[in-house]
DNA sequence: CCCATAAGCGGATTTGTGTCCACTTTTTAG
DNA sequence: CTAAAAAGTGGACACAAATCCGCTTATGGG
């Protein structure tokens, strides 16, 4: 497994002085497009990158500095099916917020709000997972790290208004929360050992206010 | 990705009316034995499957015979090395019925055991879980299986002698306190968040009080 | 011991992910 | 407008995981 050169490409684009050039912009927005609808006809693995790239009309040196592994190009995706979901979540947040529902309880509700998205979503989920190339990428990207941060700053918010004990290692509870949705564990609950949507959502508002608390 | 060829080997094995071979055990042997030692002295991910071939003195066909992808070669060393481990945890819970130890107490042992072994097995359970080339395998092994059955087990003891809630869906609490040591959740946590195997270990022990009380 | 059968073998080959680098195109400053 | 610099391109190529299948060997029954 060679050094992913992505990087280098990723350092260039933070580090030069330009802008991003149009027909780059325009091969990404070709990649992406190609590859949602190609995952989404015959699931991310038995599509090759090959395929991504023809279907995008780029060589597939275009497709790799743009994305360096079929991992990244899972996650960029993600990462866009995803913003709708998050510009949801703070519309609702805000709501709750006019409304002064109790913090554990808009926690509740995000952790239910996650389990469902996760769920229909576990297809590009788990393969963004399985295919980058280093075990640690996609607990470390993007999307997860915003699931991350909502849930420690509900939690935070929580203990500042004296609904749970200030004393916590709030961070290490937020992140044993969101445990069982890793892709792979969320697969396992739901579609191996058979728990609904419904069980999991209450399991993890459970926890919260167990956690919490203890 | 194609079919794996091992399921059919494995059928084989099963259903035939044979014992193994002793050649083809032998070379089981040679295989599993190169396997730990240039996995140890490289890592998983800089030793190739040719690599493993050569140093045990077979062919790349036998190699693959017994062992479907490099992902199931790490889940059979994995395995082995496991037993030590099991054959303490039976034994340190035999001495722990003898003593009459409150069972949630022996719960918490065992998480906290589990920490440990996780922590000192993690190059190999995290090259486990990213090289199978399904997502769910790894989680589907023997190893993580036999973890599940005995959170489950002595959650379930701990019911029958009354010292947690019998109403419990104490499968699905087992499963939510295993989550966190998922090799790619359990990295997350120790390497890259920083918490220690003590706090780990604490936190498991709290939430396995709090979550089955609640 | 012999023979038939089934298990087992291995190295050439395939496949998909990812790399490489000479060439092309876009952008910006003068 | 022009030239230089930097971004970007793509298809040949490398590599490691995995496959293939004709050939070999071990086993058990007669």
């Amino acid at each position: 497994m060679r050094r992913a050169r992505g990087e280098a490409a990723t350092l260039t684009l933070v580090t030069g002085g330009r802008t991003e050039r149009a027909d780059a912009a325009a091969n990404r927005r070709r990649i992406l497009e190609a590859a949602a609808r190609l995952f989404a006809e015959r699931g991310v693995e038995r599509v090759t990158m090959v395929d991504v790239a023809r279907a995008a009309g780029v060589g597939q040196g275009t497709l790799y500095r743009r994305f360096p592994s079929k991992g990244a190009l899972c996650l960029a995706l993600l990462d866009e099916q995803m913003r709708d979901f998050q510009a949801m979540v703070l519309s609702q947040l805000s709501a709750m917020a006019q409304e002064n529902v109790p913090w554990m309880d808009r926690l509740g509700w995000f952790l239910e709000a996650l389990v469902h998205f996760h769920a229909t979503h576990i297809p590009l989920l788990s393969a963004a997972q399985h295919e980058v190339p280093q075990p640690e990428e996609f607990i470390a990207s993007a999307p997860f790290h915003w699931e991350r941060m909502t849930v420690i700053g509900l939690l935070r918010e929580a203990a500042r208004h004296g609904e749970i004990a200030p004393a916590q290692d709030l961070r290490l509870i937020g992140d044993l929360l969101l445990a069982p949705l890793h892709p792979e564990v969320f697969y396992f609950l739901h579609a191996s050992s058979g728990y609904t949507l419904e069980q999991l959502s209450a399991a993890l508002r459970a926890s919260a206010l167990a956690l919490a608390r203890a």
